[in-house]
DNA sequence: TCAATATATTCACGCATGTCGATATGTGGC
DNA sequence: GCCACATATCGACATGCGTGAATATATTGA
């Protein structure tokens, strides 16, 4: 359903000069898909993996059913941070670059505060 | 409260070469910190105010209650991402300067990726 | 000491979410 | 078409969390 605009292309950052209601919540959305320990280290596994990682290699890294798995990336892709491949029967899972740029962005608060 | 070590202090970066499970949950827990509207306004309205912000500045401007404000000031203070100073009855909070680089560094995952 | 104000805590409610079993969908090989 | 395998979706459950009313605590001033 990311049929509208993911929260990674609409939020807004923290340090931004005003935050209305949206950009809140949409910031908000972002950083909800990275408060999961489960999410955390799938997007690690991607960040220090060259290349798009099988969705099936996260079954067993995580420790937890394939379903829920699917659950957790299918979180991190709507909101824009991965990338899904189709390849043959197996799904390929990577960062999209622009969304990590903009998450970094998002969260830089130094020089807006103290 | 803080008394063992706040989720800022021993969270990993996203693109941290090998996490655990420790750190990964460290790490999620600061994310979900943010992960609510009320409280990404919070730090937005102290990353661009200079000084230290009255928490009765907050209820009307958040438009929620006086105990909600005050738990959402106390859920970002424990994980190490505020500051609360006490003035008279009143109560100050602002940006801790090295947990907002913490949180940056964590969020920056640019040359991990792609 | 007492009253007034600011903030924190407790409690309860309702909703969101992580989890997994069961099932559906999709893809490739025969 | 049929079977095997990978992934997604559904349904249900337990837990977590945002919220506010009521209450407690703390600080100031009279």
């Amino acid at each position: 359903m990311a049929a509208v605009e993911a929260p990674v292309t609409c939020c807004a950052p923290l340090a931004a000069p005003a935050l209305d209601e949206e950009e809140a919540a949409a910031t908000a959305e972002l950083f909800k898909a990275l408060g999961d320990p489960a999410r955390v280290r799938i997007v690690n596994t991607l960040a220090t993996n060259a290349g798009p990682v099988c969705a099936c290699e996260f079954e067993p890294a995580l420790g937890l059913s394939q379903p829920t798995v699917s659950h957790h990336l299918k979180k991190l892709t709507d909101v824009g941070l991965l990338e899904r491949e189709q390849r043959g029967k197996w799904a390929y899972f990577s960062l999209k670059r622009d969304a990590v740029e903009k998450l970094a962005a998002v969260a830089d608060l130094k020089g807006a505060c103290c």
